[in-house]
DNA sequence: CCAAAAGTGTTAACAGTACACCCATGG
DNA sequence: CCATGGGTGTACTGTTAACACTTTTGG
């Protein structure tokens, strides 16, 4: 039809003059989270060449885009998952993720103006010994937070990591984010100390008890076989049901 | 320095190795919400040239990225704040604007590989009769969101457009945004209507005066000199505190 | 039996809800 | 004086917070 092959051709014309101008590289960097010995930790990388060789920084890399306006590329939150899948060899799905700002100061990266689009991830503790990151465990690994800011970290991964922890500790009193920081099945107390580290908080076990208790009522959570032995009384097991 | 000689040589070839790889596109989009008429308006554009020529779009533009590894071009904000002002010929800092969700799906654009950082914005309906948006009032004006929505908008503008007004609509409970969409000073049935026109709800007048009475008491709000004369009993007006 | 943590009960304060009612104004 | 919406009072309900208490385990 006349009338497309005319607006294909106004889609190459203005294809042709946008490459005319300078573009930027996009990538994603990745607050990858889990839980360890009741403490918060976060995924960092040491890097193997400059800039900031020599210096901890977030996982990320960059979003791969096609070389054509018919030939795009892969979209963001598969470049995360994909990224995220390479430096952990998790398998993909079984990790919470979401994208969390994005970063497009200039200068932020030496080499190039590079817009990086930030996600985080909740990996749940009974996978976080999984994680080989990247391979090679000298240059990877969990960190805990206080560690990570006393490090100073690579580009703005400072800020890119407090951004991270100010939506998490927003997020954990609305949202069901906590359950994907315990195990399948887990007792009440394990969930607390989810809230605790996250929040830096103490709750009252029994207060805190009830208020998830209402959530097996309103059928969120369900209780699951099995008990949690903890050297005292033992604690009973939910699963979690949404998703 | 040697040592630093060998670092910027080091990040020239690290520059020109990155600029083998396609790049792509940054644009910012903006959804710039007010109150006319007790009804939540959109700005919308009509766009003047393909893809989508014809249809209704969101205001928004490329972001000024610089030729070079040392010439970067403007900061992600600052994109933001110069097309709000070049879209509306609003003072800048007049309007509150805040980074909404990035948008990267390949194809989403159909001429180039296109990374939109969308923003929300939100103006006062004392300031909303001086927007001449574009400075051509026949392709761009104050849009009713259900008129937004029947309207089908170019790229994935309804997508953003949905994305920003579940933000607003969430945040509007736990944030002060409400006071971006009053006068100066205000009265508390003006700031309720506020509440309802976003939320879709309607409140009970006695118990909305005593949640906001409450912001009284603890400096949020402070009495302000003046009536709000509405053809019943005059109301008292207040001024937001914070900032 | 003792310590320690799971789990239950009780109470007071507070915030949200529904609704009755009074007050000031324009017509 | 009446309709209308601003502004106040009140009783009820549900949620939160503090804390005493009972239960079940390992040592």
């Amino acid at each position: 039809m006349a009338r497309k092959k005319r607006d294909e051709a106004a889609i190459d014309a203005a294809a042709a003059e946008l490459m005319r101008y300078p573009r930027a590289a996009v990538a994603v960097d990745l607050v990858v989270f889990t839980i360890i010995d009741a403490d918060l930790k976060v995924l960092l990388i040491r890097r193997g060449e400059p800039p900031f060789e020599g210096a901890w920084a977030l996982p990320g890399g960059f979003v791969r885009v096609g070389p054509s306006h018919r030939e795009q590329g892969e979209a963001l939150d598969d470049a995360a998952r994909r990224e995220l899948n390479e430096e952990t060899g998790l398998p993909p799905g079984s990790v919470y993720l979401e994208q969390l700002y994005t970063f497009g100061e200039s200068e932020r990266d030496p080499r190039a103006r590079v817009i990086s689009i930030a996600y985080y991830a909740l990996v749940r503790p009974t996978l976080a010994p999984l994680v080989r990151a990247g391979g090679d465990a000298q240059h990877a690994g969990w960190c805990s937070i206080s560690e990570a800011k006393s490090r100073s970290l690579a580009f703005d991964h400072a800020k890119i990591l407090d951004t991270a922890l100010s939506r998490i500790r927003g997020k954990i009193d609305y949202s069901n984010i906590a359950f994907e920081l315990v195990p399948d099945t887990f007792s009440i107390p394990e969930l607390r100390a989810v809230h605790e580290v996250i929040k830096g908080t103490s709750y009252d076990p029994g207060n805190f008890r009830r208020r998830f208790k209402r959530m097996l009522t309103d059928g969120i959570i369900a209780p699951a076989p099995g008990k949690r032995i903890t050297g005292t009384k033992p604690a009973k097991v939910y699963r979690f049901q949404g998703r």
